[in-house]
This record gives structure tokens, sequence and C-alpha cells, in this order.
DNA sequence: GCTAGATAGTCTCACGTGCAACTATCTTGG
DNA sequence: CCAAGATAGTTGCACGTGAGACTATCTAGC
């Protein structure tokens, strides 16, 4: 039947049609790509606060300290790039940044002069070991409309997706990867 | 067991206070925030190829005719960006450009002569009568990989996380600011 | 062992976007 | 009915970022 209508002459219409199914209409509020778009601007925003306005971070230069905190190994700006999935030229100027601060030094790859390891220093680690719990706790705010059983469903449903889309990177892969 | 662990000093530690409490490390994978984000940015450059390559339009410029679509009757730049919750100047160029392309039109306001209706022409609406279903379908193929079930738990978790964050816009909600 | 192609990282350029200032218009209070 | 403040929409500016060129280095094949 007439699915796609911009109405007008279809009223009658719709009145029989609409209880037999659903028409399909374009509502953003209800599109999952809009939602989605729309649901991590603002919960990035909110997270802002804390590395942003508090310690003077942006979104890269974090994604840097977080991927470096977690491993607590020397890797590569690829690596990084790879498993934050941010364009290398982004993690380029954030590990400029992360240099010039102190936050983290890079040395040089004997085996391959073309990279360097990058790793914490001393503040570096200290500025993480103090930002992340604080992260933990606004992510568990923002999370807190959610009982625990469905912050695993949405963990498990987001997973489904990222792996659907390809976009899952465990650290294991990456690291297969980097060919170690 | 040991959850998430960057070892190293710490595997004796570990051995007895991972079965107390699962310490908490940032993994960024395992980050909501992070998550939200890249998924959000992988869904919409695969749905760009829609409206993007095939058909010109930026992100912008499809809020406002998918909002316009939806919706039959004109409407103001000002209540677009409202319930798209984009910049008002993003969605003024966004405006500007589809006007420039005969794809909506305008038409003064006489009670407030500061506002302009917006509506979509002919050939405004017979492009989003064409794009709208595209989108559905590549939304579709995005969550195929989630039962209906499993689609209804995700749209009811995004709806209560964008509640709490007052993210939340009703089409009605947005009427009643846009007071008619 | 040299050349051709891949790869790591940097840098320049162009572009989209948020902010804030600005104009025009409306509204409210005296 | 005028002045002060609010609001709709536009525009200039600054900035962050992706694309892609570029340099240096590594690797593979002849």
């Amino acid at each position: 039947m007439a699915r796609t209508l911009g109405d007008t002459a279809l009223k009658a219409k719709e009145a029989d049609a609409a209880s037999v199914r659903p028409k399909p209409r374009l509502d953003l509020f209800k599109f999952v790509p809009f939602r989605l778009n729309r649901l991590a601007a603002e919960v990035s925003s909110a997270l802002a606060v804390e590395y942003q306005e508090r310690h003077g971070l942006d979104i890269p230069a974090w994604r840097v300290l977080a991927t470096l905190g977690f491993r607590n190994d020397a890797c590569s700006a690829q690596f990084i790039s790879q498993c934050t999935r941010t364009h290398k030229s982004t993690i380029s100027r954030a590990v400029t940044a992360l240099l010039h601060d102190g936050l983290i030094e890079r040395v040089e790859n004997e085996a391959d002069r073309r990279e360097f390891r990058l790793q914490l220093t001393g503040k570096g680690r200290a500025l993480y070991e103090e930002l992340f719990p604080q992260l933990l706790r606004r992510e568990d705010e923002i999370l807190s409309c959610l009982s625990a059983q469905e912050r695993k469903q949405l963990s498990a449903l987001l997973g489904k997706i990222e792996q659907s889309l390809d976009l899952i990177q465990t650290s294991e892969e990456a690291d297969a990867k980097q060919a170690y």
C-alpha cells in the first residue's frame, strides 16, 4: 500500500492503513544514527569539563593519555591512532602538545627509526591516575539512570553493533597489527 | 578473574584483590562515552554516502530537510535548531544552501517579521521522499545485527539516557516552545 | 645491493562549525 | 509611547580536524 506519503491527499486512506502497518516516516527523534550523534555529542561535552576545563586537555590528547595509561608499555603513535580510531595527524598534534607539556616522552625505536615509542612521564602518569577515576565517576553519573542489568545490556548491544561494523579493535588485535 | 590489566608491578596484588573488587582501570574500549563517539562517527559516515555523495547534502542540510519533511507544516529555523540540537548558525547556513538549491522556500511571518517559516518545495519534497527510505534502509542494515527485541532494548536504553541528560525534546515540547 | 613500493610521522591546506557580535524586530514596564 | 531587554536570523572570526602531500626509513624483489 501507500507507504511513503506526504499525506495531504491521503488522510482518508491513512485511516484504514494506519492500523495495518505503522507507515514508515522519518522521525529524526527515532532515527538511531541521529540519536547516537546527539547523545555522543552531549556526553562528550559533559565529560570535557573534566579533562578540558580542569586540566587543559582536549579529546585527542586525552585519548593518547588514556591509551598510554591503560597499557603501561610504550607504544607508537600509529598504534594509538588505530585503536582509538583517530586520524594520525590528529594524534600527531596531540602527541606534540603532550610532549611539550612533559606529560609523555618518546624514545627512538632502534629496530625501526621511523617510529617512536611513546610513554607517560611521571607527571603524565600522575595526571592519568588523577583523571581517570573522575571520568569513570562521570560515566557512572551519566549511566546512573540505568540499572546494572541495563548497563550490561547497553554494553552488549553497543558491542554487537561495533562488531558488525567491524569497529571492534581489541587491544590484542591492535597488538597483532602492530607486529611486536 | 583478573579482568583488564596492564600488569607489570601488580600481578601479585591483583591475585587477591581481583576477586574482591574489579579494580577500576580505564579501558577506552569499555568506556561508554568513547564508544558512543566512535560508533556515532562510524554510523554517520556510513550514512553520509546516501545524502552526501549521492545528493550533495551535508549533515546539517539533511537535518533541515528531514525536519521539514517529517512535519508537513512550515516551521522556523529556530525550531529546527532546537529540535535537532544543532547550532543556529549551522542551521542558518544550511538553510541558505537549501534555498539556493530550490529545495526549500521561506515565507515571511506576518505576525513576527524577525522569523521566516520554512517549508519544502516540490523539488525538496521529492528529494526527501526519495532519500528517507534509503536512510531507513541504511539504519536497518546497521541494526541488522540486532534482533527486533534487541532493537527495542537499544531504543529504550538510549531513551533513558537521553531523558536523564534532558536531551529529550519531543515534537510536542518543541511546539510548545515555539508558541504557535 | 639497488630500486620500487610500503610505512611512520609531520605539515600544509581547506573546510565545517561554534562563538560572539551585529541588525532587525518584538515585548514589556514605566 | 518610549526605552530597555529579549529574540530570530546572519555573518566574521578562530579553531580543530581530515585529506593528502611530503620526508625519512624500512622491506621485498630482482
